[in-house]
DNA sequence: GTTACTGATAATGTATACAAAACTGGCCAT
DNA sequence: ATGGCCAGTTTTGTATACATTATCAGTAAC
């Protein structure tokens, strides 16, 4: 699967893959806190290319509004509050739950056995003393992918590929509570099911819970900020 | 308003932009039709500027689905097909309507005068014998960018700006029917209602109507393609 | 006749040099 | 002091040359 934007750094992708990877994680691990200038030379010396690829990351960046522009058309790293984290999950429960319907009208049965194999991980990295946290998330980021290709909209995933992982990469710095991994699991059953049934309100209605919950876990493990 | 990328063809415009607005309008205009390859060079010599504006311009392209990739890594004009034309409808009608919503919360008297006044342009646009309907296109398409900015969301104003002018712009090809341009502006009418009464749910409502009628009239109005 | 390979060809990816525009500081006038 | 203006500097925008990769035609082996 050609899914580069995932890896967090693989050696072999293209200059401007590279140059996209490391400047994302550059803002989303708040070493570039918000307001920075992003610069393209600066930067170009930092991941070791030319400022040609790392335009190209710098454009892809901002699309999916990890940066902002000057009126005068300069770069810097956006500013998220909290208000923006809600609306990211509202839209996110939108078009993840459109996606959801779709994909129940369309799932084939080897898409669900890919599904169930997929939540058995889950619920593996979930169920231990010491959960896999990133285990969790490299296995739920799949689902959830699996689920969009199952859908089969162009739109749907080029609009959700900028939306997903924001939020919940910088959770990662915040510890887990492991009846909340254990809850997500249950509810990827639950969708499964709807996937089965072909029922796509209840497949749309359980994605929108889910990512509602998630939004208020995530507001409960953020202390304040 | 700095909204260049709704002009047609402002000289004034970087040479980027200048490059994204020519490519579009060949593919809008059908002179390239789907499945035609997007060559770089070539297409920085029928816009008389280098290849480095001309793949800003693709890149842009490729991220509203006017082009699409090859396995090779490949750009070819993007084939739209009428599943395609409603999945965006169904998008638009979501995300617009969700716009809405937010809009009915946060609408200014200021805002909602400009509405009003936008609509009697529009309505004006609409009721003489032989209806401007390029008037009626820049009005209404005004009307929805007053929406959203008034919504006060970037994400959702990124979000749709691939997606409002598609479908639109092809169908000026086909000719307006006058009670539909009536009926626009008959909802339009509507919809300020449901904002000056800051009722979100009555302005969702009435948004996703607006498109989804728009659908139905768009597919009426296109034989079969 | 079909398939697998190999080289030529043509496209995109990257680096770098140059042009244009925007920010910064200081100066001058009020 | 404050506000506007002008030159220097920095930063982005554009052009072009080079590197790398994909495509395709032709050929040989089966």
């Amino acid at each position: 699967m050609p899914d580069n934007t995932t890896s967090a750094s693989n050696a072999a992708a293209s200059a401007a893959d590279r140059a996209y990877a490391e400047i994302r994680g550059l803002i989303l691990a708040g070493d570039a806190s918000p307001g920075t200038p992003l610069r393209e030379e600066a930067l170009a010396d930092i991941v070791g290319v030319s400022r040609t690829p790392v335009r190209d990351a710098l454009r892809r960046l901002e699309v999916e509004l990890y940066a902002a522009r000057t009126p005068g058309g300069r770069l810097v790293v956006a500013d998220w509050d909290s208000d923006d984290v809600a609306e990211i999950f509202a839209l996110r429960a939108m078009l993840e739950g459109h996606a959801a319907a779709r994909a129940a009208r369309r799932a084939t049965p080897a898409q669900l056995a890919e599904l169930r194999h997929c939540n058995a991980a889950i619920e593996a990295a979930a169920a231990i003393e010491q959960p896999d946290v990133a285990r969790f998330l490299a296995e739920n980021r799949r689902f959830h992918d699996i689920i969009l290709s199952a859908s089969a909209s162009a739109r749907l995933s080029t609009m959700l590929a900028g939306l997903v992982e924001q939020p919940i990469v910088r959770r990662t710095a915040t510890r887990y509570d492991r009846a909340d991994l254990a809850r997500s699991a249950h509810e990827h059953s639950q969708l499964i099911q709807a996937f089965a049934a072909h029922d796509e309100d209840w497949a749309r209605a359980v994605m929108t819970a889910h990512i509602r919950r998630a939004l208020h876990a995530f507001q409960d493990a953020t202390p304040s900020k």
